[in-house]
DNA sequence: GCCGTGATGTTCAAATCCGAACAAGAAGTC
DNA sequence: GACTTCTTGTTCGGATTTGAACATCACGGC
């Protein structure tokens, strides 16, 4: 039986979607690495590990929450613990357990960026779109991540 | 001066961009493995040359199409080389030209790997959305993409 | 024609990511 | 308590990406 190929509006969305994202991820490393010398999968832990309770978190949630392999965060805490903006400390709770903490350094270095950040996310994205697409591109966005999520 | 930070609205269509995106690449990738040993990247070469006149796209072009760096594509190239799914050919215009010709055992792979491909992002993107979001989120990549192509 | 500027594609080292394998601890079952 | 199963985080090898440097060729002005 022959698939349901995507017509040219599906297409459209599709291309348009991944084409923007690589576009505007690759606009975000330039920025990132001249403002602070991060990149961006390091600026998005720090984001995380400011927001949490005590600028800590497991390193298992943290993955989760940037969307990183437990490899991958592991290799990225540990350049972060070498450059002095997050350390590694063991979990009360949980004996195997690993916590990233957000240094003082980091939280410095986070409010360096963030700006800058901000500012690129803004004038590519957020402000070119009317509240409304802004609202129906979140709605869009969270039921593909829920179901994304939800199936493994 | 304080920039305008983001509010709640628009941090939560950030980071549901950012996610989704991450998570959807990692089941496509998961796919396309499984049904036909491609990444991503490789798949999209693939499509844009079997799209494109006499199957055959110069190098720089084919880069910008699959937003990928000139060092990446060549890497990506060669790989589909030894594989077979891909040739080089000279560029009769231009004496520095390279051509990606996809050959017809590139045809057919991709051919294998597009139905499951067409599910996937069916199943969690697409067919999630009613024509009206669709729409809307293609608009919205649009312009972003616009203006970071424009500005570089 | 010649020179300066740009474009094209490749190469290289360094950084990063992924997945599988692993050791260690937690949690539930009997 | 002993056993099985799951979870946690790291390690390792291999694959990929990046940006800079490079050689080659195209193109415009003069």
């Amino acid at each position: 039986m022959d698939p349901r190929w995507l017509d040219a509006t599906e297409k459209a969305a599709w291309h348009a979607f991944v084409s923007t994202f690589h576009l505007l991820e690759r606009r975000i490393e330039e920025q990132l690495k001249a403002a602070a010398g991060l990149t961006h999968p390091q600026y998005e832990i720090l984001v995380r590990l400011s927001a949490a309770q005590d600028r800590q978190m497991r390193m298992t949630e943290l993955a989760r929450d940037v969307v990183a392999s437990k490899s991958a965060l592991t290799y990225q805490i540990t350049q972060l613990e070498k450059a002095g903006l997050v350390e590694r400390a063991h979990c009360p709770s949980d004996e195997r357990g690993v916590l990233a903490v957000l240094t003082d350094a980091g939280m410095r270095c986070l409010e360096r960026a963030a700006p800058g950040h901000v500012e690129v996310v803004r004038a590519y994205l957020i402000d070119r779109l009317s509240r409304e697409e802004l609202h129906t591109m979140t709605t869009a966005m969270r039921k593909t991540e829920r179901a994304l999520r939800s199936s493994h």
